[in-house]
DNA sequence: GTCTATACAGGGATAGAC
DNA sequence: GTCTATCCCTGTATAGAC
């Protein structure tokens, strides 16, 4: 057999990541081996501890790597303007952003559990940096008489448990085309938190 | 030590569901060996086998059992009457018993992909038949034209999602108590349809 | 019904040759 | 940079004593 000489681990690295990133997702990262990983990159087993120190830095990673981009994504957006433009942005992104990267998603929701204490405190303050975004622009809503929401920190965890909740049953051959979706759940989204075009009434008097 | 004696398979039998279910619950299946569970019965790994023929099949019956639990006690629901009051029956059903059975819940949202194929089939059969009981109040209440809902069928998924995320956050001692958390995921779940109540303008025609 | 003992496969990770 | 070989542990599951 041929066997590649010379330096790949600009090439080899990402491939170890996009392999245990579409097992991981797949079959979950405890029932992944390191083994099957690099039998999908192409080399031995032992081979993979030259790109990572151990089995949690590559599950970490891919991880961090991701809600990075999230962040970098999200920082890109203009949320500046009137709280129901910046809801429909926001929503608008985390659809988008979410069904392009079904593993990753996958992959950070389900195996937060498999960090190490540390690991899972950075992975938690990004993704709570992440749903303060949303939860400004609930209130700014709520202080402009433009949203009904009784509790801006809850209808926040009900808004993306909703909309990521889509990632999980979302196939691209489905009944409905993601332009189809993504108009449907707006509808959904500004329905509950009444949003202002609905010319409700006055907003419920809620502690904070 | 003091060995027991005599029969013990109706009282080991369900330590041993116990057991797998809070170490699964907080583990993962594929992470929680046999010998963990053993260890927490207080019995020897080979002993676990009198009591399920595999590891697969302890787990199959967590999930099972518990989807049987959700279809007998939401069959006890009266979901007859205007569909308003349908719908507030049903989120306050699956907001309490979702809550009351938080690990066997996370199990069942975080597991089926390590069930084999037919154990799987079994499992979503179950849950397609459940969600089904949430669209066909939207249906009533969309067509009584008391409900805005731009599509049943996603509005089941997203409601679904959003009450269920609730498991995901929910802590005895938080900011809010069940009461109260109940009553805004209620408003926000009315919201969310535009129930009649709210007085609005015609249904969105939207196709099926 | 539970035990000890064990079979056998596979896990993560490392050492050292090439 | 990748290989083979290997260490040592743990996994599921079974056999047979008590």
């Amino acid at each position: 057999m041929a066997r590649k000489t010379g330096s790949h681990s600009d090439i080899t690295g990402p491939k170890v990541r996009a392999a245990a990133q579409q097992l991981i997702a797949r079959d979950g990262f405890a029932a992944v081996s390191m083994r099957q990983i690099a039998r999908e990159v192409g080399v031995q087993a032992g081979a993979l501890y030259l790109y990572t120190p151990d089995k949690q830095t590559l599950l970490f990673d891919l991880m961090r790597v991701h809600m990075e981009e999230l962040m970098e994504a999200v920082a890109a957006l203009d949320l500046s303007g009137p709280p129901q433009d910046a809801l429909e942005t926001f929503a608008r992104f985390h659809i988008t952003f979410h069904l392009d990267r079904a593993e990753a998603v996958f992959i950070s929701y389900m195996e937060l559990r498999n960090l190490t204490p540390e690991n899972f405190a950075h992975i938690a303050d990004l993704r709570l940096q992440y749903e303060t975004l949303l939860e400004t622009i609930l209130k700014r809503g709520k202080a402009a008489g433009r949203f009904t929401v009784p509790d801006t920190k809850l209808a926040t965890m009900a808004l993306i448990a909703m909309l990521t909740g889509l990632t999980t049953w979302y196939r691209d051959d489905g009944r409905l085309d993601r332009a189809e979706i993504e108009r449907i759940y707006l509808t959904m989204v500004r329905q509950m938190v009444s949003d202002g075009a609905t010319e409700r009434v006055e907003p419920l008097a809620v502690p904070l």
